[in-house]
Parts: structure tokens; sequence; C-alpha cells
DNA sequence: TTTGACATGTAAGCCGTTACATGATTTA
DNA sequence: TAAATCATGTAACGGCTTACATGTCAAA
């Protein structure tokens, strides 16, 4: 039984313990979101889904001072599909976008000052990414049983890191100071 | 007027020169690909749609040994919905998907020697890529023409090196030595 | 004679996003 | 009385992928 990338994400989070499609959308924003973010209408369509196929069950929960609640929980199909996806060695490799380097790509069609831009505007963005990844790296560094969550942290300061540098490297090719136009070097 | 991503990219890559849906889909796959992928099935619909909205304008060329080939080129109207998204400012920021960083997520359900194994194939498969494209950005390096072109595969160069440090850096702190197990320290 | 280059598409389908829709309870 | 939290979805749409479908010419 194959699922959409989404089922397997959705079927590990469950995993951690059961939960609701709210409660587990506003932690999946916050963690997973990072690097597979999900939307709330997706994750109530393939918790849905997921019960459908018998990988997750769900139960009522009424409650005195909320609404009645959802709660899911996986079962023993779902751990055997969970971990058959996890195990398997090969990797999908996901189509990767990167708008930037699209802009960066088509340079030519732009003025030195609009790539100047460009690459400033990417540049901070990228900083602030990498200071809040940075902040949540930190947060897990005294809790030894979110080593895994902290490493998929960590790449993410480390991605950000290596795009800086990379910005730092390529501004002066691609931007020609038009001050120095006529120089003689 | 808005465009689906793909059709920015589609008409990027006409305005570089007329070609036909095969001679762009090629073009595409060894040159953007790398950070944008295309299928030749939508490269050919989206060509359609662009000409159908009059961003490109398609003409006919019989061939003697070969069959018949459309061959499109950019219009006027095409040039300024290029340039306009290009010079747009805000980048969207697409949804970055990552398989290898949802599996160490969940890494919990792993046995050590199955992270270690995770880790060792995206090490492998990362090295591949970044030699690839250090091979790209040495070739490159001769034509100063091709600077914006150099500076994307530089990109993806320095993304992979961040990711191998990355697994170095993790991998004694996700794979705890079997043999270990015991120690005092 | 079979592979590869050249050349163009259609059809089906689903994954995923965006917008819409509702309602109780607590707190400011 | 307004906003935030808690709670659950539906509907529509479109982008993109996968699989299918076809044919000529040159070279091995």
């Amino acid at each position: 039984m194959t699922l959409p990338p989404t089922g397997y994400v959705v079927l590990g989070l469950v995993s951690v313990r059961p939960t609701t499609g709210h409660d587990l959308a506003a932690y999946a924003e916050r963690s997973i979101g990072n690097f597979f973010p999900l939307t709330r209408s997706h994750v109530y369509s393939e918790l849905e889904r997921l019960c459908a196929r018998g990988l997750l069950a769900v139960s009522e929960v009424p409650q005195e001072r909320f609404p009645t609640k959802r709660v899911y929980e996986i079962t023993t199909d779902g751990i055997e599909v969970l971990d058959g996806w996890l195990q398997a060695s090969m990797l999908e490799t996901p189509r990767q976008r990167n708008p930037l380097l699209v802009r960066v790509f088509f340079g030519d069609r732009l003025a030195p000052e609009q790539i100047r831009d460009l690459l400033d505007s990417y540049e901070r963005a990228t900083r602030e990414r990498r200071d809040a990844l940075q902040a949540v790296v930190d947060r897990l560094a005294e809790r030894p049983g979110s080593r895994f969550r902290r490493a998929t942290a960590m790449y993410g300061v480390a991605q950000a890191q290596a795009q800086l540098a990379w910005v730092a490297e390529v501004r002066p090719l691609l931007v020609k100071s038009t001050t120095q136009e006529g120089c003689l070097c």
C-alpha cells in the first residue's frame, strides 16, 4: 500500500501520540512544517483517508467546555505501513524549486541594481530564518530526547549559513559596481 | 496577468532564443532542471497556453529530413509579463519538502543501523550531486557571459557542501555506536 | 534490424491550495 | 463587545505527473 507523501507524514505525527486534527495541524506547523509544510485542510482530509484505509482509528470524545473532538490513533496496520516507508532505503528526490535561482538564471534581463536588491532581500530573509532555526537548536540542546528534531533544525541552520556565504561570494560577481565602470584594472 | 510558476520559467527559456518544445525540454532538463524540474508533457502544454494568451508566437517550420517543427518565440506582451515577474521584489517561498528530514524527524522509530544507512546513502548521493555541479561550475568559469548560470550551479555546490558537513556533524549524535554501549564515559 | 535522435502531443488523475462556512466558550 | 481559542470540515480548482500514443530518418 502506497500513500501520498503527506499521508506518511500525518501517519508519523499521529504515531507520536493520539491527537486531533486541530492539535496535529498546530504541532505540524511549528515542527515539521519547516521542511514539510501542511495546510489545515489537508490534515483533516488526510486523517479521514488514513482512517478509511484502516491505518488510523478514530474515536469521538465529548468535552464539557469545548466541542466534541475526534481523536485519531495509529493502528497496527498503520505502524506497519509507516515503518515500512521509513525503512525504505530509496529516498524519493522531490522536485526542488527555487524561485531565487530562477531569477538569477535570467539575470541578464535584470539591471545590476535589481540583482543587488534581489540578493539583499534574499540575504535578509535567510538571516532571519537562520536565527529562528538557531534558536530552536539552542532550545533543544538541553533535551537529549529531542536529538532527532534538533538535527533537523541544525540542517536548516547549515543550509541558511551556506546560502549566506553564497550570497557574499556571488554578489561581487553578479553586481558590477556602476561607479567602477571605467576603472583601469 | 499572473501565470503558474512553470509559465514564467518557460517564458524565460523561450526569451533566450526561439525554440521548439523538444529542444526546450532538453535544454531545461540540463540547465534549470537542477532547481526547477520540468516534464516534457508540461513543457508542451505550457507552450500552448502561453501562445493562447498571446505571450508567445508560434510558426510551423517544415524540414527536409525531420518532421515539421513548431518554433515558439516571445512576443512583446510576453517580454512585459516576464520582466514584470522577474522584477517583482517579493519572492514566493515555495513549500520545500525534504523526505530525508522527515525520516530523521521520526528517527526514534528507526534502529541505529538504519539511521546510519540513511545518512550514508544520503551522503553518497549528495557527494555525487556536488561533484556534478562542481564540474558545471568549472566548465562555466571560462565564459564570463555565463556568470549567472554559473552562480546557480555554485549555489547547488554550496548547498551540497553544507549538507555533507551536516551529515558529518550529526552522525555521531544520532548513531550511537553499539560497540560502545557499555562504555564508562 | 534495432537503437537513437528528432518531433509532438493527449488523457487521466490526484495531490494540494485557497476560499468558504460554522459555532461555543473564555478573556480582555 | 470584540477577539482569541477550541473545534471541524466542504467545495472548487488547477498544477503537475504518469502513462499512453505515433511516426520518420540515420546510423550501428
